[in-house]
DNA sequence: ATACTCGGACCCTCAATCCC
DNA sequence: GGATTGAGGGTCCGAGTATA
């Protein structure tokens, strides 16, 4: 299919230098609650029905994550067999064979080309950086948007996975999606009756271009965070003009991106999970990783159902 | 409060089919 | 031959229930 599937390429993306293992733990966050595209809007700029993410799931499950329905991932032993002391039970569940000689009927006309209105609204996936031309001469807003949304690091620096690893000295290339300039939707379009929601006017996207393609990493080699938090107000540190803020200052700030779960006692469920991972193997890797421990597109998202 | 169960929505894969 | 479709079969969310 068409679809670009990021863990189709993931086996390949080992480079020959294997580059220094990192001790961070190697499971994608599976409870962190944030989907992998969900990004860290204020409340102000989320619409009334925001995109729905993609579940990202796993290409098999283990045996016991398959029978209790929940959440597995790529390593062995899983998060979950971890943390319910059955490592040594978790292995790869069996896959029946998929049917041959199944006959379909015929299928309904192509219409030409667009198939689907979904693929252009995804932002999520546009690995593209450059700015539309229209746009560019549309001129930088249109009339009558009350204020933008402040551009500054994208929030997703980190989050991507590289297309291209970059030959030494070179820059990856990233496949973060477009960063958006979006105009918050000052009062509601259509006043809801009761129990009726309320409608917004659709938010008018202006794409904008990266100003830095990635983040800078602390030394060579280092691994990529999942995300990076909002750069702190002021001149950057690295001589870069500081991008201007259009619009009265944000009254908040950022959430972290990934909110750790409830505590129990003894910490967050993630990192006791951790805790007994690194015990029982120290340099266990998650095999989805590339040769930069950096995890492929869309891991770590997850959890779409519609409201 | 936490663990467990499981219905069903959602997702991925890939053979069948379409079309250039 | 490459692109597209869409069904089979898988994952796992989240609500309901059970248990400590």
């Amino acid at each position: 299919m068409a679809d670009s599937n990021a863990d189709n390429e993931e086996h390949n993306s080992q480079s020959p230098a294997e580059p220094p293992q990192t001790s961070m733990t190697m499971h994608p966050l599976p409870y962190s609650g944030v989907p992998m595209h969900m990004y860290p809007f204020p409340p102000g700029l989320i619409s009334p029905q925001p995109p729905r993410t993609k579940r990202r799931q796993v290409k098999n499950a283990c045996t016991n994550c398959q029978k209790a329905c929940k959440k597995c991932d790529d390593a062995r032993p899983c998060l979950r067999c971890v943390k319910y002391g059955i490592a040594e039970e978790c292995t790869d569940s069996q896959r029946k064979e998929r049917q041959k000689g199944v006959k379909r009927g015929p299928y309904k006309k192509r219409d030409g080309k667009a198939n689907n209105v979904e693929q252009q609204l995804d932002v999520s996936v546009q690995p593209a950086v450059s700015v539309p031309a229209a746009a560019l001469a549309a001129g930088a807003a249109p009339p009558g948007i009350p204020y933008m949304h402040p551009l500054g690091y994208s929030p997703f620096f980190g989050q991507y996975p590289a297309l291209t690893a970059g030959k030494p000295g070179e820059a990856p290339t990233y496949a973060f999606p477009q960063y958006y300039f979006a105009p918050i939707p000052m009062h509601p379009q259509v006043a809801g009756q009761e129990g009726e929601q309320v409608a917004y006017p659709p938010p008018n996207l202006i794409p904008a271009t990266f100003v830095t393609p990635y983040a800078q990493q602390p030394y060579a080699g280092a691994p990529m965070p999942y995300m990076v938090p909002m750069p702190p107000a002021g001149p950057r540190s690295d001589g870069q003009p500081q991008i201007p803020v259009v619009g009265p200052p944000m009254p908040y700030a950022y959430p972290p991106p990934y909110a750790k779960p409830q505590s129990r006692e003894g910490g967050s469920e993630i990192q006791q999970v951790q805790q007994v991972q690194q015990m029982v193997d120290p340099n266990r890797r998650d095999p989805r990783m590339d040769a930069y421990g950096r995890m492929p597109e869309g891991i770590a998202s997850g959890h779409g159902k519609p409201a």
